[in-house]
DNA sequence: TGTACATCAGTGAACGCGCGTTCACTGATGTAC
DNA sequence: TGTACATCAGTGAACGCGCGTTCACTGATGTAC
């Protein structure tokens, strides 16, 4: 019989335990959203003793910070794709989209992202330091079609004022309350582009 | 000494409980957050053992949905008064200030809000059904400014646009990240109005 | 007006649960000589 | 190449906690006669 042996080939030293605990917690954020994300359910996930976790991350918090970290890095790859495909002067409405369906591909991932950002002195860096991040690609593109880049205060609410619109849309798009409004237009997409195109977000980019 | 009545005036049956226990619950929303918000302490804030809610309240989500449901209600009476106040031109936006002041005077409130309403049908009866609800203020206001109503897909897709963007500002407005845009603008009120202003949000009502 | 009794709205103890975290431990790995 | 030993990365049992909910109960209230 000996079925343990032949079973689990499971080594006693995991081998990047790091990573399987943050993957574990993606599956667990996917199939059971973010109230059921506890550590002991991601070392359960993972296959690993409740305590094992502890030796990769100082407690919870970090864990979910490095999950959340990683969705920024998700959220910047599909924003840079997106733009890379469109013709300049869509660039910004792709970006937009992008960013709306990331959260609705992605909702549960979506909300821990968010949550581990609130009360932080500021977004992660993920999000606004470096130069590649999804902001920045809002920015850069506002001043691709023809904004001020020195007028810095100007940049940043117009920025800011796309990214709050696009978070409203992620957050909301998804409630039942839509749905009629969905099959109307043939699609969910339809809708987003619809409602994108209802805010006039981009009209403001000053073309001097 | 017999302090335990010199003390305690709280008769037995306490009058209305039930109105106790949504204005505790609010207390402690305010004080702590929502993740703070467990039927245990509400009880506890109310001054009453952890069995009592249950003569009122089938469980903890229909407490949560009666507190949600008195947040609707404020809005709505909120942005009422706001649309009253503000000249007609200005109804929009005097609006969708309000909505934002809202949500950042009673932060734990609005997340609640929301909390209940996702997974629903619809948003509640307070936020849509209702002739008087804030989202029908918003949609009538834009009648009023010379949207067509006739052309209701479009109309509701107007109004979606302007929530959804309201929504977003409303979340990230207290983000640590903008102190230094409110500062150099003088003030949060001033920034929310700068972001309205590069939303453009109601450029697409139509002025036939 | 008084009394019996049903109903209502509380109490407080207890249930089982899953949580985050700590602890002493042990098996596996890598390095110095 | 072999061995002693420090270090690393796991285990699994235990901690105290607060939670939602249930239960048998009891005090207060209101109603029928």
């Amino acid at each position: 019989m000996r079925e343990s042996h032949a079973v689990e080939a499971r080594p006693y030293h995991h081998g990047d335990l790091r990573r399987a605990l943050v993957d574990a917690a993606r599956r667990i954020l996917e199939a059971e959203g973010p109230t059921a994300l506890s550590l002991r359910a991601v070392a359960r996930e993972a296959g690993v003793s409740p305590a094992a976790p502890y030796h990769h991350f100082k407690d919870k918090a970090e864990l979910l910070d490095a999950v959340a970290s990683e969705g920024w890095q998700m959220l910047d790859a599909a924003m840079a794709k997106a733009k890379a495909q469109a013709e300049t002067r869509n660039k910004l409405n792709a970006l937009g989209i992008a960013y709306v369906c990331f959260a609705r591909d992605n909702p549960a991932l979506y909300r821990v992202m968010y949550d581990a950002a609130r009360d932080k002195e500021a977004l992660p860096e993920d999000m606004q330091d470096s130069e590649d991040s999804a902001y920045c690609k809002v920015r850069n593109t506002m001043v691709e079609l023809g904004a001020d880049p020195t007028a810095t205060i100007d940049l940043e609410l117009a920025t800011t004022a796309a990214w709050c619109a696009a978070h409203g849309l992620a957050e909301m798009a998804g409630f039942k309350q839509f749905d009629h409004l969905k099959e109307e237009l043939g699609g969910e997409t339809a809708f987003l582009q619809a409602v994108f195109a209802h805010l006039g977000l981009f009209l403001h980019v000053r073309h001097d």
